[in-house]
DNA sequence: TTCACTGCAAAACGTTTGCAAACAG
DNA sequence: CTGTTTGCAAACGTTTTGCAGTGAA
């Protein structure tokens, strides 16, 4: 896995190369979370050669690198989210649509839950599922 | 395939067939999360002709009855597990293992995560990740 | 007869990979 | 030169779907 101090950055190494600085600005630029064929969309507004797999590629190193995180929840597509502090996340069950927020009572739970689980615990988060205010309205 | 008729349980209508009730059984029996694969698997030992796709479809409908639950981490397969009521879960970043546990405290972090969100909140759920009690060893 | 369910095969998705060419150090 | 990254296309693993046939009411 690494080799290491290039850029001290995280774990991964390597150049932070035109195309994978265009996918993290198109990452750092949006409140949502985009998927990564929106982040290809975009991305190829900026940089028209740029190519789907380059795109994962780069979301991977850019992960791997500790600058976005990957949020998966269901079977759909991976979401790429710019915060990448610890943070909770609320889900609307009609229409998907995925909210950040930071409680942070969490963090006081990871003792417990690493009691109850037997695990050692690394991190740790929440997920309201519910209706975003939007569908809240709608009914 | 002559059984039973409605179970009046949840919002599916239909009936508890010879192979729903195959799938049911290998998902309570077991005390790991399946894959649906896994659930292949072992519903094929019980009834040689059941397909990939009426295990995908029992399983479908035996969500929608509540009867089981499926849970969806990373990009990998999603996991059936028996356990209908809310409860948190561990994953261990090595493995992958997934471990069911149920802390308390979860619930009380409803509202507060609610009011942080502006969700109507329906349900809420802990995740913890780690290295679970064989990874913590092989470190 | 009617209608839901099954089984098969193929399609659909999201994601990853093999590889040759382009590029950076 | 040497190793890394790109772009393309093809492969992959998971899940869904179209449809003809089966079985239960």
């Amino acid at each position: 896995m690494g080799e290491r101090h290039k850029e001290g950055r995280g774990e991964a190494a390597g150049a932070l190369t035109r195309q994978r600085r265009a996918v993290l600005e198109v990452v750092r630029e949006s409140a949502d979370h985009l998927t990564a064929g929106e982040v290809f969309e975009a991305a190829r507004r900026r940089l028209p050669s740029i190519s789907y797999a380059t795109v994962y590629n780069s979301l991977r190193y850019l992960k791997e690198s500790r600058l976005i995180t990957e949020v998966t929840f269901g079977n759909g597509a991976s979401r790429y989210d710019r915060e990448t502090a610890r943070h909770d996340h609320a889900i609307c069950r009609a229409c998907g649509r995925l909210v950040d927020f930071d409680l942070p009572e969490t963090v006081a739970l990871m003792r417990p839950a690493a009691r109850h689980s037997r695990f050692k615990p690394e991190s740790i988060h929440l997920t309201l599922v519910g209706l975003c205010p939007a569908c809240r309205g709608a009914g």
